[in-house]
DNA sequence: CGATATAGTGGGGATAAATCAACCATCCTC
DNA sequence: GAGGATGGTTGATTTATCCCCACTATATCG
């Protein structure tokens, strides 16, 4: 009776993959209100939309601002805005693309790079109080997972 | 020259932290795109971040509204509108809290968590395509670690 | 019982962000 | 090299969000 069922899941994969959505989904929403908060220490006088942009950079690394656009979610006309203010605070820069002289490489600027960890505070106490307990072996496995995960 | 550095980081328990540190906020950067897009499914009609109180209902259950406010990363008055507009559409539920007769405890109402579900999309086609390659003992170990980050 | 603190709701004004549209420079195709 | 497509910037408009304040009801402390 269990051979010709439309959707009755009998592999455990999809329940797998059910659950590590939710746990994702989890992570994501609990980590909202930790972005805000670094967003405003990113910089005083700056919109905290911009952190989003910055940190996406020092995450991938240089690159056009149509893909900074896509990837962060924004349109692109959001995205020269935020860039144009970033780049007169000195925090990213740009250079033109040498394949398409029409476009441009956006990277952060060492100052940028510098306010970023800062706001993320990767060292900072909060983060490491998480992994108190985790045995350094679980910590290299978590994050070649995660690695592998984000590369995907 | 190179023996008093003020941050050497002789151990690397540190350096691991960090490491993990840049695979979750490439984590982050990435998924703000997605999550963005999933608030716009969520419901037509309503303000994007309500999006985000709804998820973080889905993940944490029923809670008071001041401990969404300060796990979503908002003020009260603005959690309290789009609690409000979303009672209104009947996708939250609310009942006294019996320990405080001041207090309510939000819940997701079945329509609610559907619409959740249909917005994260988790078993779509983006997500699965992502693990694609993924043994079931990896996946599950991805979980489990995630699932114990998430407690911390 | 009185005074103060806390949970939740709501309004109004300031600000940030998304959207829409126009615009220029460069690329690509025919 | 002409025409259309693409990358990027900019400005105007609309919308959403934040922040401060007031108000009610309940709880807690003295």
């Amino acid at each position: 009776m269990s051979t010709k069922l439309p959707d009755p899941d009998p592999s455990p994969r999809s329940a797998l993959e059910l659950e590590l959505g939710v746990e994702l989904n989890a992570l994501l929403s609990a980590s909202r209100a930790l972005t805000e908060r670094s967003a405003a220490a990113f910089h005083p006088e700056l919109q905290p939309a911009a952190f989003h942009i910055a940190r996406w950079l020092y995450a991938y690394g240089p690159a056009k601002p149509s893909a900074v656009a896509e990837a962060v979610g924004m349109d692109r006309s959001s995205t020269s805005h935020l860039i144009g203010w970033m780049k007169r605070l000195g925090l990213v820069e740009s250079r033109p693309d040498p394949s398409d002289r029409r476009a441009v490489l956006l990277s952060l600027s060492p100052t940028g790079e510098a306010q970023v960890l800062a706001a993320l505070d990767l060292r900072g106490a909060a983060f490491s109080a998480r992994l108190r307990g985790w045995s350094e072996e679980d910590l290299q496995t978590f994050t070649a997972l995660l690695h592998r995960f984000n590369a995907g």
